[in-house]
DNA sequence: TGGCACTATATGGTAATGCCAAGTAGCTGT
DNA sequence: ACAGCTACTTGGCATTACCATATAGTGCCA
């Protein structure tokens, strides 16, 4: 029962900080979305399955974050890799400075004796 | 549209983080809730009205995580002031380990050239 | 031929949380 | 009486992560 609200939490924990783990692996490379839940799982134990990665790039294609192009695979169907546009980029960039300083913020509060 | 998406992304990513303000904020002293809600707005922007801290509150009761203690206050409406139970502290080690290793994780995500 | 595992994408329903607005209420000063 | 601050509470809305499931192509082995 402790168990479970420590389980329940980490994944409120999780809301917003995987779209940004998935912008941050696409800035330097176009990845498929089957690679991307691969490798977040491998970083963290952030991404549980695939089914909580698709949504994700599924959102980003519709506001115009991601490109896509389609490539054949010689181990399984056909690839749909994600790449950055520019309006991805930029709202990347502001993206990663709000977790900086919701972390900053954050730290402050865990190291404060008392704040205020 | 592009300010909306961010403030929108920022929304999802508080999810949790206030919770675990909340909990680390009371762990030397008790407060009360308008009181939290002052300190954490202050810190970081984390929290835009009271309505956002009280039903976390509630929760911690229900949970076992807090207890409280209702006191005359000179400056308006009594004062419910929430402190740690045992229960709470060690929940609270808990999840400033789990926060410890997603932050970890994501500044990794975010300083690696390319993963794997 | 059949079964199995791995790769790969997509979807529908559920649960949980943050946010905003509104309401209730006590106290102080004019 | 009124405005303004303090203080707590509640209800509805929007969004997201998770799980199970569906679909399908490929290669391996008996």
């Amino acid at each position: 029962m402790d168990a479970d609200l420590l389980a329940n939490w980490t994944t409120q924990m999780r809301k917003g900080l995987l779209e940004l783990c998935v912008l941050m692996v696409l800035r330097n490379r176009r990845m498929y979305g089957y690679d991307i839940a691969k490798t977040l799982s491998v970083v963290d134990g952030l991404v549980t399955g695939e089914g909580t990665i698709y949504p994700i790039l599924s959102r980003f294609k519709k506001d115009g974050l991601v490109e896509t192009t389609l490539v054949e695979s010689a181990e399984g169907p056909a690839r749909k890799y994600y790449q950055l546009t520019e309006r991805g980029r930029a709202l990347l960039t502001k993206m990663r400075a709000a977790w900086a300083a919701v972390r900053d913020g954050i730290e402050a509060v865990s190291s404060a004796e008392q704040l205020r």
